[in-house]
DNA sequence: AGCACGCCGACT
DNA sequence: GTCGGCGTGCTC
């Protein structure tokens, strides 16, 4: 009997290995195996059985590495399912969903025999000797580690050789991954169980020792006070019971030692004033109860809650999780990993307490292994986390939330899987007869039409709980304010109410959106931005030839032409960053109080905190920042918002960059007037005409997405087709675009033979950023009905590239649902 | 992916 | 003639 083991890298199918006479019978599918790779040890999945192989050499099973299966039935199919959609090997998606540290892979570890002068440096190379004198300081050394030192791959010859001579040693370990279960030491009342007969004789206990040893009954008092059960490190050091007063005890039969699991937890929650449970609203109540009666029937269903910033939508998902918990079931949270602040989880901790673990990517390794270990062994029951956690290993799985749905951050780029989590949370959902519930502001375009096509029950919070009036939203045309001859970022009107907020004390929030990283050309004149007349996207700028292209459909035309809006000549190419607003900030207002966050500022550990704590208590009145203040802040005396420049998200050449605009200014605004006073907000741009800009101003989703629809539709965009976006990268030019060219010229063949539904398949053409680290970069990209029929066609394709005896050296990666091309 | 093997130009 | 850089092919 063989096993069919998926590994984690990008192989087409498992491999076959033979199972030892010592682990027959006792494998099944989902268990945690090691096995022989090449000359090492790696870790893998059993993914199924096979009775014979045509494969000549068959390696064993090293070692089985869990008294039970990993993953379960769901998983497996989950997984399986993921690398079917986006494209990757079944290994790859198994990764994602175990916690790095399970991962062993065995490490070849170098060690010197012979001393430093007897070892005979003649007819030795250089680079063997440069690896002796590496050895010499230590006894030794991880081989990876000593390929770094020496800037250089593949020692193995030189290092064989040495081996050979007997001047070094060998050895194949196994790596530490921090993912050892740590033990601790406890002391337990014998017998304890805290009923009064029990306590008694305790209390007795304690009086008679009183008069021998103060030291054993003031343990047992201490023992008393915590339930019966302390730490021996805390007993002996902090409260200074000496070891030998504790092993009296025990022999005297009072207590005993016991050896517990040890949990690894940072403790992130802040200690906020528990907030009182809030009581639901009258739309609140409603959205509750059509999710309760799915959650009752027991049978998949799927909510969107389109709600306005602050109208409760998270009280509402509490309730819902609150039913779900009583029900005996697991309930899953999962939010943008920016958005996953100690806010958000001391408001789950304050109404669930220890039931409530955590996930994200600042944990340690042991952190997550831990806390991965607990919701495996049933003991937490909800879990808040970010992308990844949507693969956290329940049994029982009643309710997925996920929250800021539209968000970007739950789709990973790199590595593989390229999965959108919200996307794995429906299907997971739909596995486990479960309910889930996208929420957000500001739905995305695909959810929302979803909803609207009866695929999720659409839910609507209208009000705003502490009926608090949105804020009102003015556009500044930065055009205007040039040919009045401002040229600051500022413009007088947000300049103005600037100075009113400081004379008024009350708090300000100054946007940039900067990831205007790519190269586009705008005129400086009129801040025109040129596009492409077949795909609406904007053209990107490229050295090589002075050409603006079209990365989708690559349209190109000749760059420094006058530009065709207002005949201007001079244009520029890179924008304004948060130092510079800032710089420009101080000069105008010498005295007022600012802080600048963003990346760098954020860097250190536990700065984001002190910043937005230091604001909260209004150390400070204006609060300059990227993406990171966008979301979920909630300072009461913020009533003025400025958004420097509305433009950089819409400049991207992105189909999706008016939907990332309006989305960015709903949720930026949404930051002014959360408390008494009635909020103000300022976009400047350029585009002052511009539908995404103009609605958002006015508070209008409706209106937007109609609008986006339309456009979205005549182009064949999401939600209407699937894109996939296949990257080629590679040193050669020539040979990038030979492959791609490649590629897609077999792809347009297979779909004419086909039946599929392909709309388009478009370029090959230049990826947006063309050269990364002296790579070339260029894309195709199609547009499909259905992805997972289309992804299976493409797998073939590169599938037999590979096979092919001369392979381009071009990498190529597929993005199936892609948030953005760059 | 990541690593071993093989081919080729730049030097002792 | 050797060293080491980089392209190529394969993993049961």
């Amino acid at each position: 009997m063989f096993a069919l083991v998926a590994l984690p890298l990008p192989l087409s199918e498992p491999l076959i290995y033979r199972i030892p006479s010592h682990l027959e019978g006792k494998l099944d599918l989902g268990f945690r195996v090691l096995v022989p790779l090449r000359k090492k040890i790696v870790t893998g999945f059993v993914v199924g059985f096979a009775p014979a192989s045509g494969v000549v050499h068959i390696k064993e099973i090293k070692d089985l590495l869990d008294p039970y299966p990993l993953f379960s039935e769901e998983m497996l199919k989950l997984t399986r399912w993921v690398s079917e959609y986006y494209v990757c090997s079944w290994g790859e998606a198994l990764r994602a969903a175990v916690p790095s540290s399970l991962m062993l892979k065995s490490q070849m570890w170098v060690r010197r025999v012979m001393g430093e002068y007897v070892v005979p440096t003649q007819g030795l190379s250089l680079r063997q000797k440069k690896i002796l004198e590496i050895l010499a300081d230590e006894k030794e050394r991880k081989l990876s580690s000593l390929a770094k030192a020496l800037k250089a791959k593949g020692l193995y010859a030189d290092l064989y050789e040495l081996n050979k001579k007997g001047i070094i040693e060998i050895d194949e370990r196994m790596a530490e991954l921090g993912a050892r279960i740590k033990h601790e030491k406890k002391v337990r009342l014998k017998n304890f169980d805290g009923g009064s007969g029990n306590l008694e004789l305790i209390r007795t206990a304690i009086s008679t020792l009183k008069k021998k040893s103060t030291a054993q009954s003031r343990c047992l008092e201490l023992l008393l006070e915590n339930e019966g059960e302390l730490p021996f490190k805390e007993l002996t050091t902090k409260y200074r019971i000496c070891t030998n007063s504790l092993k009296g005890l025990e022999k005297k039969g009072f207590i005993e030692f016991i050896r517990v699991e040890k949990i690894r937890e940072s403790n992130w929650a802040l200690d906020l004033p528990q907030t009182q449970p809030l009581s639901l609203n009258e739309d609140q109540e409603d959205v509750l109860k059509k999710i309760v009666e799915a959650l009752e029937k027991g049978v998949y269903s799927s909510f969107l809650i389109f709600g306005v910033t602050g109208s409760g939508k998270t009280q509402v998902y509490i309730e819902a999780i609150r039913k779900v918990l009583e029900e005996g079931k697991e309930a899953l949270v999962l939010v943008p990993e920016i958005s996953l602040t100690p806010q958000i989880i001391s408001r789950f901790e304050a109404n669930f307490g220890e039931k409530v673990g955590c996930l994200h990517s600042r944990m340690s390794a042991g952190e997550r292994f831990d806390t991965w270990r607990r919701i495996r062994g049933g003991k937490l029951p909800l879990v808040v986390g970010a992308r990844s956690a949507v693969f956290s290993p329940f049994q029982n799985l009643g309710l997925i939330v996920v929250d800021e749905e539209h968000d970007p951050s739950y789709k990973q780029d790199d590595p593989a899987p390229r999965y959108n989590a919200r996307d794995v949370a429906v299907m997971r959902a739909k596995l486990n007869n479960a309910v889930v519930i996208l929420g957000s502001a500001t739905p995305s375009l695909e959810s929302y039409y979803n909803a609207r096509q009866g695929k999720y029950i659409l839910c609507q919070l209208k009000e705003r709980v502490q009926k608090q009036t949105l804020p009102q939203v003015r556009i500044v045309d930065l055009l205007q304010e040039r040919k009045k001859g401002n040229r600051r970022f500022l413009s007088t009107n947000l300049r103005t109410l600037l100075q009113d907020r400081m004379e008024k004390k009350e708090q300000a929030l100054l946007f940039l959106n900067r990831r205007g990283f790519s190269t586009l050309v705008k005129c400086q004149d009129c801040g025109y931005v040129e596009k492409c007349p077949r795909c609406d996207i904007t053209l990107t700028f490229h050295r090589i030839d002075f050409s603006l292209r079209c990365h989708y459909c690559n349209y190109q035309k000749k760059a420094f032409g006058l530009c065709p809006n207002c005949q201007g000549y001079r244009f520029t190419y890179k924008g304004v960053g948060t130092q510079k607003v800032i710089q420009e900030l101080e000069e105008i207002f010498p005295q007022a109080q600012m802080e600048r966050m963003d990346l760098d500022t954020t860097a250190k550990k536990g700065s984001h905190q002190r910043l937005l704590s230091d604001f909260g208590k209004k150390k400070f009145g204006i609060l300059v920042g990227t993406q990171m203040i966008a979301k979920g802040l909630d300072f009461p005396d913020v009533t003025l918002v400025g958004v420097v420049f509305a433009d950089f998200s819409l400049d991207l050449p992105d189909f999706r960059s008016k939907e990332r605009t309006f989305q960015l200014l709903a949720q930026v605004a949404g930051r002014a007037g959360r408390g008494q006073q009635k909020g103000e907000v300022i976009i400047q741009t350029y585009y002052p005409q511009e539908w995404a800009i103009q609605l958002a101003a006015s508070h209008d989703f409706e209106g937007f997405f109609k609008k986006e629809l339309e456009q979205r539709r005549e182009l064949g965009y999401p939600p209407f087709n699937h894109l996939i976006l296949v990257v080629f990268s590679g040193r050669s030019l020539r040979m990038v675009k030979i492959s791609a060219r490649n590629f897609s010229t077999k792809l347009r063949r297979m779909l004419k033979m086909g039946k599929l539904q392909v709309e388009e398949v478009l370029g090959p053409a230049p990826a947006p950023l063309s050269k990364i680290k002296n790579l070339y970069r260029w894309q195709v990209l199609i547009k499909t009905k259905s992805a997972i029929k289309t992804g299976s066609l493409i797998k073939k394709i590169l599938e037999e590239k590979k096979r092919k005896k001369k392979t381009e050296p071009v990498r190529i990666t597929v993005n199936v649902d892609p948030m953005d091309m760059l």
